[in-house]
DNA sequence: CATGAATGAGTATTCATTCAT
DNA sequence: AATGAATGAATACTCATTCAT
């Protein structure tokens, strides 16, 4: 693997595990084992690296959630089948909630750069619900699924339990 | 008023306004006036604040949210106020989110203190749905609630945008 | 107890124990079980509650010194004698050394007062040496008596046994 | 001369001047004119710092110790001569005591590391006095010479005069 | 392209002491 | 005589970033 990839890599497991402000950019370079120059000619800055690190997570979740819908043909078996997605990837001993939005709480509002990526990610979520929605002409419940998805998300991080995504379907079972 | 209160203050609006981690104890005494070690008198550590500073709010919020459904009658009245109520709470111009949620999402996962106090004050919003909820015999639909509540606080932050309320609250009316 | 007293004992224990400079006045005062500024009306600095704490226990040593060689006859038996006192005082669990030279290694050199004081222990404990030896007119060895009495105090802390005090008395055994 | 050594040196002096404790990280970066994070480069916590300076001065002492009595024939005159060597070194303006002692009073008795190190130092002390009296199959008198070592080292520190270290010497006299 | 030493501004926390009540 | 809240200066340590090699 090479030098940038290590360091995203790297960047990206902690991040998500300890949060973007409890990682230091030496435990960074020292888990990937980069030297401290290396890491900023990749990155120029730590909000660099950030950003490269939440456009390559939400590109790659977007991707495995298209594949996972796809073995499923009626929009209520897609939909529900996204909640199912949802329960793997909180089963994870690592869940540590979404990534996204445990960064949103991280930033300044300030900070439009970050922000408008974590909505435009949000944004695809609810667009791939549109989508899935199109062919019963359901379009209009596509925001009150994402609410769901992302109150599934949230609550069973807090509650540390899987309960919240089974109520989270039972809600989309009763509105699709 | 008195040293204490301007300190628990300042902290509560800094930590809402920036973040827990983002809001240095400099910060705290300067712009509650007193000096560093008073603040360490009254609140042994950073985390004794931002404890003292969750009940404090988490107490606040469940009291005028009580108030507030108190003016309503049926259930569905109720329970739909409590969208209102976080409509309204959602238009201030200094609206940052939930402060519980913010929190969540700062601190490390082995801080059980903070986590536990989090839990505490959600299951304080469910058991505040289920009670609303008791008298027509739905108080099976709480969690399913509580969750659009979450989720209406988390992706109105977002989003920057009011409509996720007006979702949530549009869900709920087809559940009640 | 009085407060002076308690104040002044817990100091001492205090102290003694865990060294000057790492014992801070709130210690003492919550552990003494009284209010800071009664402290200050009866010590008004730390410094002084330090000189208070070396004049009290330096009386006290050298009168239950005295008492104990009081018990011999000849003057060799005396000085032997003193060393068994010190293998006693060393067998205590809350063993730390000497409180005098403790303190000699903690202020700075400037602090005369402190440091007379000590210098005045420490002569009153070579008088006591030429005092023993008196009779047999031997006080030209006093001296050297003390220099192995400091010798097994100081090296049986550092190694944490009793080899030291068996040592300096067999030396003075020769000597004598 | 390069960062890590101007560090070293500048601690070193200024631990052996004020005491371990008294001296701050601040007086160190000052002194050493060096930026804090620099210091913290070379050495991750105070701690580190004086185990390094223990190492480093308790290795030059014994190394010019070693080279001193080299000069001498007979095992008495080695002997005698470590004492001098003493007086040569107390004679010095700065002479502030020995500087393992000195930590072993700072230091708290629960902190191993440093006081396996300062006995390791005596215990090379005391070996260095065995080595010396082999040759005339005296070696069961190092312990009693290593008391009056550390004694003149103590003691003429306590009353600021060289007449401990004549003490000590013509006790070791009597005793070789 | 890679290295790691150096930096200045920051962090949370503790200190002995004072002062109004 | 006793109280405890308030203080300013100090503590050890960490941060993201730069720069000469």
């Amino acid at each position: 693997m090479d030098t940038r990839e290590r360091i995203l890599d790297t960047a990206a497991r902690l991040f998500y595990a300890q949060g973007y402000n409890s990682t230091g950019i030496n435990q960074v370079i020292k888990e990937a084992n980069v030297a401290k120059a290396s890491l900023y000619q990749h990155f120029p800055s730590k909000e660099d690296l950030l950003i490269e690190y939440l456009t390559v997570t939400g590109n790659e979740t977007e991707k495995s959630l298209r594949a996972h819908i796809a073995k499923y043909k009626t929009p209520k078996e897609k939909v529900l089948a996204t909640f199912d997605f949802l329960a793997k990837f909180i089963k994870q001993t690592e869940f540590n909630g979404c990534n996204f939005l445990n960064v949103a709480a991280e930033v300044p509002h300030e900070n439009e750069k970050v922000r408008s990526l974590i909505r435009k990610q949000k944004n695809g979520i609810r667009a791939l619900f549109a989508e899935m929605l199109k062919p019963i002409h359901k379009e209009s419940l596509s925001d009150e699924l994402y609410l769901l998805f992302d109150a599934a998300l949230i609550t069973s991080r807090v509650h540390r339990d899987l309960w919240p995504i089974r109520t989270a379907r039972k809600t989309v079972e009763k509105l699709v």
